[in-house]
DNA sequence: CGTGTGGTTGAAGTGCGTCAAACTGGGTGG
DNA sequence: CCACCCAGTTTGACGCACTTCAACCACACG
């Protein structure tokens, strides 16, 4: 993982905050911050897919959340983090120091604003993901990961996914079979055209968001 | 619903929001807010459980949490509800405007810290909740629960569960008659002693524990 | 070419849901 | 005081959706 300073390439969040910023690159796979970890820094994602995840005793994986541009890695509540983090793609992040952060947030109204509601999107983005795996069946969640995914990215009707099947299945609960078994299924049924793995046409956008129920 | 004025019972939180604080007191499973509602207030609960949830079209329910004394319902990122909330037993709660909070927040660093710690907290809470509905098995949810459970009512061995068995079901993921049998299981094997319904005597805490993977 | 990683597909197994019935305890009215 | 009721719960039998196990395929790279 290389470092170089940048305090020209922070965002709007983090202005004057420029020496405390690190920016990252990390090559495909690599780890960002392992769960366990003492949480000093927060990370912005500024290129690239990152997701973070968790693993039980057993080696099942739960994928908590993607991560796109602009989004926010690592913010904890406590001293260390509770997921690990890592690159799917080629990734650049930016790293502040928390307790740099911390600061500048007890006189920067605006941030500490900020850090709050993206604080409340996360819970909602989590208790979103809590109700599709609770209650939705695979083929309404792989509609579901879908329709959300081709937004967050802003994708009209054709998209690239930056992860395996294997990434999929682990954040909807399920395994890599059932995820290619349904994109299958919803390709046979014309809801979507998958030209290569990783890219996905959806046809009847409207009608793979009411597979969702 | 009955109101009352309660400036002396506030939270240490709501310090100097007196005048915009009232008191619910709500009978079993009285609405405290509805999906879609607009968010104008925040809520602390006093007394008894309450306990959010989401209904998906065709009637399905996903319970996002349960909520004991202290915690705080209804913070949220947009204009509106997202989840209905309910009291489980006769509920008292005190009712905040969120303008009132957000300006005294923009004053007083403490509170604005403990909004963001709140949110924090909220989030990593429905991250286990994903984490626990996408890849457990039936028996480790609902071991997983109890010792949960307990612990937040801060019970040594023994606890009364103000819910009933289907809205753990909707909370799990599971249904009523799943998390029956796996009881009646937990019991029969020695781990819990169910006196009644309402009742569980935890037995052998850590190897329940243990089932949680 | 061979090899390796990710993906697809089939067949068989199983854990939880569904359907159905019986039970329990608290409340009400005769 | 007892008969009845009713919501909540328990339990059984059966079915199905997803997992597991096992091949096979496709593309990238040496």
């Amino acid at each position: 993982m290389t470092l170089s300073s940048a305090t020209d390439q922070i965002g709007e969040a983090f202005a004057g905050l420029g020496p405390s910023c690190v920016v990252l690159r990390l090559a495909p796979g690599e780890e960002i911050f392992g769960e366990g970890e003492p949480a000093d820094y927060v990370y912005q994602v500024e290129s690239g897919t990152a997701c973070t995840y968790r693993i039980l005793s057993d080696g099942r994986r739960q994928v908590c959340e993607f991560h796109l541009p602009g989004e926010f890695i690592g913010l904890e509540a406590g001293v260390e983090h509770r997921a690990s983090a890592e690159g799917l793609t080629s990734v650049t992040v930016v790293a502040v120091r928390r307790s740099a952060l911390a600061s500048l947030a007890a006189t920067d109204l605006a941030l500490s604003r900020r850090l709050w509601e993206l604080a409340i999107k996360g819970m909602q983005q989590s208790q979103n993901h809590a109700s599709m795996l609770g209650r939705l069946g695979a083929l309404e969640r792989v509609a579901a990961f879908l329709v959300d995914f081709a937004e967050r990215v802003g994708a009209r009707d054709a998209m690239d996914l930056p992860m395996t099947r294997q990434d999929i299945a682990d954040y909807l609960g399920l395994t890599m079979h059932t995820v290619s078994r349904t994109l299958s299924q919803l390709q046979s049924e014309g809801f979507i055209d998958a030209r290569s793995s990783r890219h996905v046409e959806l046809r009847r956008q409207a009608a793979l968001a009411d597979l969702c129920a």
